[in-house]
DNA sequence: GTCGCTATGCAGTTTACAAAAGCTGAAGAA
DNA sequence: TTCTTCAGCTTTTGTAAACTGCATAGCGAC
């Protein structure tokens, strides 16, 4: 029950991207050394990212990536599930036909409770909203 | 971001006590056949569930395990964490220190609300209100 | 054009940990 | 005593995450 380390690189390397000047264009060799993320590692997680329309690619000299989209209009869930996925706490919230009793099993219904509960909150917040925090707490201290 | 094998057949353990008449002693054997749950590995999660007080053991002839308290009183939160120990979504959740910017890293934040969040919801529900739940599908089918 | 830089895509390898099994012992009842 | 069941440890297995490497392709600069 724990995030996984591309999903956690994910949103690092597109909060990076979110706090440029929009539009402008950043390598990953920069945002893995800034984040101290290996970089082929994160080269795989920028693809899905990509794929999904996040961000934007650009190759050759002075290439790299940009948001493809306002910071504003990209939700916490929409960059998680691009690297994995739909979420599912448990595998039978997915799919009935793992176990066959699924529809008397008390702990399947408190899962998908919990799931959603949790898919709610990426939902409710964008990557505008947590560079926000950023800025927030790093002007108090 | 999953529930592990350990935390699922805990709990299906504790809910098939709970459905038992009140201190009557469950071997594991039958638990574990009737849930179709290796039984070595059901074995080592009831010890965390022993010590944490949750079941208790009676070893010897007729042995096994019964619950140590009132369904009423385990909430699911309990049970989970005997078996995983505290929850965290991310490690630095648990521990600033492992990422030195922790004060200022949004993501952070953001997981410490879901992980509340979660808690929540383990700790609003009690084995009593899951064995309810299961009852009241079975007599609508 | 061609050269260098950057992403793309696939095929690995390594690592970590969950999941499971095995074995020896201890406690307890008959 | 003897059988049954849990206790606790070690080891094995399986699998997915985490990471690496290389050959390729697109793009810009010159």
């Amino acid at each position: 029950m724990q995030f996984t380390k591309a999903e956690e690189y994910g949103m690092l390397g597109v909060l990076y991207l979110s706090e440029k000047t929009p539009g402008s264009i950043t390598p990953l060799s920069e945002i893995a050394e800034a984040k101290a993320i290996p970089e082929k590692f994160l080269a795989k997680i920028f693809q899905s990212l990509s794929r999904a329309t996040i961000v934007r690619s650009h190759r050759g000299v002075r290439g790299g990536f940009s948001l493809a989209k306002d910071p504003k209009e990209v939700t916490v869930k929409e960059v998680l599930e691009s690297i994995h996925g739909p979420y599912h706490l448990i595998k039978c919230t997915n799919n009935a036909d793992i176990c066959e009793k699924a529809e008397y099993c008390s702990l399947r219904e408190l899962l998908s409770i919990a799931e959603r509960k949790l898919i709610q909150i990426f939902e409710d917040h964008t990557l505008a909203e947590l560079v926000e925090w950023e800025k927030a707490k790093q002007s108090v201290s």
